[in-house]
DNA sequence: CGTCTGCTTCGACGTATGTCAACCTAGGAG
DNA sequence: CTCCTAGGTTGACATACGTCGAAGCAGACG
């Protein structure tokens, strides 16, 4: 379900207007980071040594349980995350590629 | 001549976990970036010539004009574009150092 | 089997957000 | 002054979104 291709989504930001569709695509990502519990929850997977981590230990965000799985459901759907069930616990990992796109987008076009 | 003098806003997202105030000030300027009217927009002023130009000249997406002011007044809230009137028009500009800012703390641990 | 634990899904609720039509303001042209 | 054009503001509306409690589901363990 997940194609692991990386392809890059779309141009820096400033170098051309992006198309209806691309807007459409790109909103979704950022749009994912756009929320403060999302971002805690993301940063605290990505900074776990070996870059996942298990909910039970990055579920301490000031919500309630249901609502992180929420949002960790929500970083999943922009492809930020992956989730894998291993026993009782289920990991988060970072997904790289599509953060490198993302960094690339905001690139100045004078770097 | 470009020193990277850059928003010291927050640390790479893979650096560690956010506190709740830099979750709150990051989603913030990804959120502004997570709406495709706004990225729309956002790409017509930056892929313009110099850098800035005039509403009417990147209203072209299929809103009306109140909505596309309303977007470019949280697009400036946000930190991302500055306005000012000259004459008749009124002239927006992307601020290139938050843009950046937000490009490092996308930057994978590796790079 | 039954129960406990970790996590997800469901259903409901309040708030935030995108959108428009109508109106208002600023500045140039006559 | 009047009129026109470029944009911003207001108010109202529908939808999206974040949040929670309750219920459901999957493994581990006895």
């Amino acid at each position: 379900m997940l194609p692991p291709d990386v392809e890059p989504c779309c141009p820096p930001l400033s170098e051309r207007p992006f198309t209806a569709e691309e807007a459409e695509r790109t909103a979704r990502m950022f749009r994912a980071l756009g929320d403060p519990v999302r971002l805690r929850l993301f940063t605290a997977v990505a900074s776990h040594p070996d870059g996942e981590a298990c909910v039970c230990d990055i579920s301490d965000v000031g919500v309630s349980q249901p609502t992180v799985s929420h949002h960790l459901k929500k970083l999943k759907e922009a492809g930020l995350l992956t989730s894998e069930r291993r026993g009782t616990w289920v990991f988060y990992r970072v997904e790289p590629s599509v953060l490198a796109g993302m960094g690339q987008m905001l690139t100045p076009r004078a770097a």
